[in-house]
DNA sequence: GTCGGTGTTGGGAAGTTTTCCCGCACATCA
DNA sequence: TGATGTGCGGGAAAACTTCCCAACACCGAC
């Protein structure tokens, strides 16, 4: 037998990560050899142990899941990053697959794609779960009405933390801009969506699933 | 040793639920014996195994998990129901306790809290996990349980306003206010409330039912 | 390869809003 | 008949927003 899949695990939510390692290691041929509970260490774990398969949530806080993404794969573009997301909103998949995920798992997917999606992933293959891709296929073919969609990414991810309620200042914080940077894109984000107070552009949000109530 | 507790696993998340099985299977003496997936299913299973302890994500399509527990406990008063939520918020935490529940542990929870959540459960005592115990006792001493109920007339007035996405100006415009007035007022506001953004109170707004998303 | 388009990042300056602190009016209630 | 709560708003400083601009990287087109 090949020697065992290494896997990253990053998970904010302690609980899940422990379900998550019990799950894979029962596998026999998968090892969790490192946990990380927000992006910067998900970043910091990939350079030190180099797996073989990252599976990352992306609702985290701090530097969220996409942005931790992006920076591994910026580092290493053969990195195998499987996204397991809470939001199977098709926005979401989309701004991962761009920052160079590898694949792309929701809440609903059962257990045994979980495993298969690891499998495929560390074959250097690509795997979205059935279900998503579908969505997004079609999506695709005709068009859509989400007017999110004519966000830019930095824009998207500026969008769903004003929306979480983060300010301005906090936003630039956690991702490393200059506060006018934010500022700027804040600006832009409601022109563009056509709305004028932070209060709508969260509601929007809202509706259109980017963030929870 | 006694025989092994019988566990309901809801939670619409497949995984994860593979993942919770797993894990506490391993314990020797769990044993999860019915799963389900939504609020709905949950009541079902709950009848048809009287499972001794019931872990309950909150966040779930349709109907939700509180109104799951509600459902479960006017059934069935001795149940005895864990709540495992995603959210931390103590919004979320009253309302399960309102709603019957005999536990709360969050997402940042260790695993082996939530083994002995259900031990504790199991054995007919309430457990909440430490932190959130704490958050919660905190803002019982000087709070009430709506949060909005705090808030004087003109104050409701205004934050209903804000939510919709009018802006200080709008509002002033349309109570014949000074604009200094509502400004004022939306900063007590969100002190009362306990958030700094706009975007905060609004989401406390829409989960609170003051304006639709 | 150069060119233009687009995305990202931020500075400057002016304008607007928020915040904090304060005072006044008025009603209610002990 | 004060004490208190509520409604209302001014002043000043701080914070934020907006608009306009510039640099840089990247990518596809010619």
């Amino acid at each position: 037998m090949a020697k065992p899949m290494r896997i990253l695990l990053v998970d904010d939510h302690a609980v899940v990560r422990a379900g998550f390692k019990t799950l894979l290691e029962n596998q026999g041929d998968m090892s969790v050899i490192a946990e990380a509970e927000s992006g910067e260490a998900a970043c910091r774990q990939f350079i030190e142990h180099g797996p073989d398969v990252v599976i990352m949530d992306l609702s985290m806080p701090g530097v969220g899941g996409i942005e931790a993404i992006r920076r591994i794969v910026s580092r290493q573009s053969a990195a195998r990053v499987l996204v397991f997301s809470m939001h199977e909103d098709t926005l979401f998949v989309e701004q991962a697959l761009q920052a160079g995920a590898r694949g792309y798992i929701g809440k609903s997917s059962a257990p045994v794609v979980l495993v298969e999606a690891v499998r495929q992933i560390a074959s250097g293959n690509i795997y979205i779960d059935p279900d998503i891709a579908q969505r997004l296929a079609l999506q695709k073919t005709k068009g859509t009405d989400s007017p999110f969609q004519a966000l830019t990414t930095r824009e998207f991810e500026i969008v769903c933390l004003l929306a979480e309620g983060l300010s301005v200042n906090a936003i630039a914080n956690r991702l490393a801009l200059s506060y006018k940077t934010v500022a700027n894109y804040a600006t832009q984000i409601k022109s563009k969506m056509e709305v004028s107070t932070t209060s709508e552009l969260t509601r929007l949000a809202i509706r259109h699933g980017l963030v929870k109530a």
